[in-house]
DNA sequence: GTACTTGCAAATATTTTGCAGTTAC
DNA sequence: GTAACTGCAAAATATTTGCAAGTAC
């Protein structure tokens, strides 16, 4: 919450309501929406908000280390406010996108840097199947 | 090679120039290009071949099963002839994307399905570094 | 001969950019 | 007061679509 009045203050960004807004809108999420799914939820309380605004507050963050940007292999970008690095889960069926948390993902990239010459720095683990409300 | 002759017969789909050229540049790469990349390549053999063409081979192909669609967070897609699932390194750097092939990494969908209530099919994993050649 | 495919051009979708006006501080 | 930010419109980029002409079989 106010690690992102902290930040932007700290990085000499102006702390404005468009950027407090998106943040709390992702933050309040667990949809991992996208910059338009975003921009959606905000436009009946900020109806002069701009796509281009979401757009550019989004890579604020992502450089601030606020959020991380997800791809699950659709034509956008979808972001969290979960920087930790963890697995998602998506349903191929209702494309909800879920969090994993589990220790045991963490020390994939030494074995990855055992088997090639990499030094490895991130990691992106993207699970496809079906949720269990989509099984029928 | 004639695995593609052979599926293409078999799907009553058309046996092209376009189809076959588009497959073996892909096939015959270890870059991971994607669209635009694989048009530049055949342009200069292939002068009237279209950009929409290759897409809509691509497409083809990855219904029938022959290539594969990865997303390394990019804004465009790359394609891949190695349909097995395995992981992809990523340079941060020079943006060489390299295979990993290692059966490790096949069983973590059983743990993955272990922790939530999904029922896993497939899954995309990169990690992301720098590669030998850049790291000075 | 015909159904499928190609290649062009236009459309669509996502994201970025330029810039004039506005706002945080 | 000023540098940073917003919001609009236009541009850039990636991908898809419609359709007339061409091609595989």
């Amino acid at each position: 919450m106010d690690t992102l009045i902290k930040l932007l203050r700290e990085k000499n960004c102006k702390i404005t309501p468009q950027r407090i807004a998106i943040y709390h809108a992702l933050n309040d999420s667990k949809e991992h929406p996208n910059a338009e799914a975003i921009y959606k939820k905000l436009a009946p309380a900020y109806p002069t908000i701009s796509l281009a605004t979401v757009y550019k507050s989004l890579e604020l963050f992502s450089e601030l280390g606020l959020v991380q940007v997800i791809n699950i292999g659709e034509n956008s970008f979808r972001y969290d406010s979960n920087t930790t690095s963890h697995p998602h889960v998506v349903c191929n069926i209702c494309q909800r996108v879920e969090d994993l948390d589990n220790e045991f993902f963490q020390h994939l990239s030494e074995r990855v840097e055992s088997l090639c010459d990499y030094k490895i720095k991130n990691q992106q683990l993207c699970f496809y199947g079906t949720c269990a409300n989509c099984i029928v």
